[in-house]
DNA sequence: GCATTATACATAGAGATCCGATGTATCGGG
DNA sequence: CCCGATACATCGGATCTCTATGTATAATGC
């Protein structure tokens, strides 16, 4: 995978994962693993900053939670205008999607 | 449009323009710009170096051509590496656009 | 019991990308 | 004759992701 696509996507789908429900880091990156047969594989170099600086945008909030038996992880929820970013990243997302397949569907076929 | 998310996607819609025919930079950021309805805009800033770059590659190369009655532009050719290198791109791409869409589809109807 | 692995968070530095600003020069229309 | 569109180019800045590294705890294997 040409990592240099992925650039941009990762708040996307971080914040789609949370509107799902609430998730730790190692959670949301293990689910994005699963979810793609492998296809993602986010380092903590590049999840823990972007998850800070939703945090720090305020597009969504992490608490410390100690289970019972478990170990200290940081949940995150997502907010109101986490979820109106979503929205708007949502939208971005298929009007690239449309725009790179216009391009190269007229290409088709003469590569 | 979020360009955040266009990165990476400037090689391969370049490569896949250049597929059709031969064509020269400002030629190539008008023509994305037309056949996407106004989505892409690219600038200078990002076409030029990117240009240079995939010629230093040896994806593309380039050639100073005087019409008759025009100006001087610089007409760019794909090359074998060239037409190489957008296949894998391509399917870069693709795999990009399952992955997310996953993401995105398990998550619909939540946020 | 003890070592290794998986879990879980975090940061620093490097590399790559795109954009805004700026510069040069030519061509055509009013 | 001026101005906008065409056409190329570069520089610096902002941003993003990765690699590498660090800390600490729980579970697993032997």
């Amino acid at each position: 995978m040409d990592t240099e696509l992925l650039k941009g996507t990762l708040s996307l789908l971080i914040l789609s994962l949370l509107s799902r429900r609430d998730m730790y880091g190692y959670e949301i990156a293990a689910t994005v693993h699963r979810d793609t047969d492998g296809s993602f594989t986010w380092r903590e170099g590049s999840l823990y900053p972007n998850l800070h600086k939703l945090q720090a945008d305020g597009l969504i909030v992490g608490e410390w939670e100690e289970k019972e038996t478990g170990r200290k992880r940081r949940y995150y929820h997502i907010t109101a205008k986490g979820k109106a970013a979503l929205k708007e990243k949502r939208e971005s997302w298929n009007e690239l999607c449309r725009g790179v397949s216009r391009i190269l569907e007229k290409s088709d076929g003469q590569a």
